[in-house]
DNA sequence: CGCCACCATGGACAAAGTCCAAGACCGGGC
DNA sequence: GCCCGGTCTTGGACTTTGTCCATGGTGGCG
């Protein structure tokens, strides 16, 4: 657990939005000024094998990464503006695919993305 | 409807795959060899924007497009090697999401990606 | 004290996509 | 038939996002 690394969990700890690796990269820097774009990724990447962390990819500009590892949850993306809100729907999507359309995969995750507009957008 | 339109149409047309960009680039060429890139990406931009060709974003990597716009469904993706296939659950998420977790927002779409490893994959 | 393994660094590189200025093409009006 | 205006395509430069690699430093251990 080297300097940086701890920089990098501290900028994801505690606030629970989604932050791309660049934003990560830009908070990182104002904590420990020298610290490179490469170490970010890699102490990303780590996070994100030890499922310390989740990769979202709800647009496909950027990663994004979820701190908020440790509860299944899903997302709810605005259209316009990108705002990211984790929802936690009733029901199970994976009990909604029945066998006959699961082509002899072993499905073992679910990634339910809704999309909308938010209250801000659809005022403006 | 230009002959470029048309090619970049007849690409999709038909083959129920999920090409990316480059791939529809790669095989708009070789119909129309001096077809360029920015047309293609002009091209499918606007084919999305008629609705006729979804955009699916299962990797982070590339955009993928979906000509089998017109019948609502979602992806079945394998975690090894990428291969996406159709697959319509029963239910319907959007139902599942109360109204006390949309935040106000306007919900209008939903996007489910189920990810498991595929029979070739898991052989292996 | 010296060595070794691991890690961070920065810069180059690669992939995917966007933007822009210039030219080709087409249809309409004269 | 010819010119005009607009629209589309083109090619290339540029940007963004991410990965790779060689180098150098640091800490632990014998």
């Amino acid at each position: 657990m080297t300097a940086q690394r701890r920089v990098v969990a501290e900028v994801l700890d505690g606030r629970h939005v989604h932050l791309t690796a660049d934003e990560v990269h830009a908070r990182a820097v104002a904590k420990l000024p020298e610290i490179s774009r490469a170490t970010v990724y890699n102490t990303l990447g780590e996070l994100v094998s030890l499922g310390e962390v989740l990769e979202v990819s709800t647009d496909k500009r950027a990663k994004r990464y979820d701190p908020n590892a440790h509860q299944p949850h899903h997302h709810l993306v605005c259209a316009q503006c990108g705002t990211i809100k984790d929802v936690h729907p009733s029901g199970n999507p994976l009990a909604d695919l029945p066998d006959s359309e699961r082509f002899g995969f072993k499905v073992s995750d679910v990634e339910v993305t809704y999309r909308g507009v938010c209250p801000n957008c659809s005022a403006a």
